[in-house]
DNA sequence: TCTATTGTTCGATAATCATAGTACAATAAA
DNA sequence: TTTATTGTACTATGATTATCGAACAATAGA
């Protein structure tokens, strides 16, 4: 398995990070992860197949918004919520409660 | 010249929003149309060719970011920022903060 | 050790996109 | 009316992307 980059919180992209949520289902992914606090990647329901689901996860480690840990078989992603603040203070939040007031939960 | 087409207030996407926003001449775009009040098409300096700034300016009308008003031979570009208030609350001003702290102005 | 679970990697595909150049349309100005 | 200005329409292109299925890797459990 390839190492998991996680980009430094200093070196997050606002242009990655409003591309990674433009996407329905990972700004999906993002809401559930808000919920629940951390979620293995298989306990989060998505109509898309496993490895769209990878696609996707990469694409929000990546842009500095998830994190992802080992844990046995399974990949337990959680929100970078404090390093998202310090960066880009308000904009999570902001961004979740439009999502929030848009779809019905 | 086709009819400009600018989406209803309540049919304004967060996807399509955050799409819009998520690169980066549109955002500087927006940026400069925060500072500006509104701004002639070719008024914005921008490295770019006529025809793309075109295409940046329709994924931003279409996504019901800005407004564009026929004046002449010109095309006024003005932010729509009540209509964005009003339906996400606080969204706008918290990306262009974030802007604002990552860009040297 | 064998099997099941969990997720990644790889390859493929159809769609979308940012970019540019050229030609055109609409209007203003001379 | 002719010319200049401003921006769009159209076409093309190379890059990226969301999606999937099949094969694989890593680990847990029996």
């Amino acid at each position: 398995m390839k190492p998991l980059f996680h980009p430094d919180t200093a070196d997050i992209q606002l242009s990655s990070v409003l591309y990674a949520l433009s996407d329905p289902v990972r700004l999906m992914i993002v809401f559930k992860l808000k919920q629940a606090g951390e979620r293995a990647c298989g306990d989060i329901e998505l109509p898309i197949a496993k490895s769209t689901v990878t696609h996707h996860s990469r694409t929000l480690r990546e842009a500095g918004i998830i994190r992802t840990r080992v844990h046995g078989t399974q990949r337990i992603l959680s929100l970078r919520e404090d390093d998202l603040e310090t960066r880009f203070p308000g904009l999570l939040n902001s961004i979740l409660a439009s999502y929030e007031d848009t779809v019905e939960i």
